[in-house]
DNA sequence: CATAAAATCATTCGAAAGAATGACGACGGC
DNA sequence: GCCGTCGTCATTCTTTCGAATGATTTTATG
């Protein structure tokens, strides 16, 4: 794993700075507490971050916006959420659709969704399927021509 | 959140453990490096954890908002030859280009323009090209946001 | 709490798509 | 006649998709 090896170098680094800066704390006659917390802040995060890459996953805020029609003049766009439930569409899976129609590849979803490619292609079969389609271009058509897509 | 509030429970603990310990380390001339590498293990364990299970959640912050339907400005498309001529698209790289939307297959565009698919595939490619796409999907998006597709 | 619906991830495989080249004939302009 | 563009086709290779399953885990709900 390189995630190890880079743990392995920091934990050294961190050591080598702590010799370094030693002896200024203790001579200046500095609590242990405020060099302790700077090492467990720095190790906490070090440690967020270890946990977070290491698992491929990140901290999401996901924020389900709809489409705020505005005066537009030229875009009335309004979902169709009857044919998404007759279709049993699942939010995931037109999350997944939409990201299809904007062009993204399997693994460009999966990780803005956080999730594995893997999911991302189950979603993207099962929404196939749903919409009767067997490309994902041809998805996209069918979604657009039936109100589920922008 | 919960998980904030057990990190500062735990940090407090922490400060007091190191309190307590203090004296017995820098009595007994332990070099302090002993003392951060057990914090860091311990914080840096406590940040993985952290990192691990913050994921688990997912903050979902949903924003309805009501459709107000304008009555349809039918916006009627009108294809822009200045910039299909500034990609330097030719007319049959369009032709595939507008297939490929309609969500055909390499096959399918082949039989239906009566070349082979390695034409078909020449032709996608140039336009991906001129396009700045790497995929089908993602070409056909560029496309239609530059008024070159319907 | 039990259950159903969603979401997640994995594995395997074959098909499709895309990149990179090279080539060749038709056509039109200079 | 020569050159540039377009359309055509082929070959090779790598990547991506999509299908088919099965399993596990959340999450919502009765």
């Amino acid at each position: 794993m390189r995630h190890l090896a880079i743990y392995g170098v920091a934990a050294g680094a961190l050591v080598v700075a702590m010799r370094v800066v030693e002896y200024r704390f203790l001579v200046v006659q500095h609590s242990v507490e405020i060099y302790g917390a700077l090492i467990a802040t720095a190790f906490a995060a070090l440690g967020i971050w270890l946990g977070l890459t290491m698992t491929g996953r990140k901290v999401v805020v996901r924020e389900v916006t709809v489409e705020v029609p505005v005066a537009a003049p030229a875009a009335p766009f309004v979902p169709d959420p009857a044919r998404i439930e007759a279709l049993g569409i699942t939010p995931r899976e037109l999350e997944v659709l939409q990201l299809i129609a904007e062009g993204l590849s399997n693994k460009e979803m999966a990780e803005r969704l956080c999730v594995s490619e893997n999911t991302v292609k189950t979603h993207a079969s099962r929404v196939f399927d749903k919409l009767g389609a067997s490309r994902r271009t041809q998805a996209v058509q069918l979604a657009k021509s039936q109100r589920i897509l922008a």
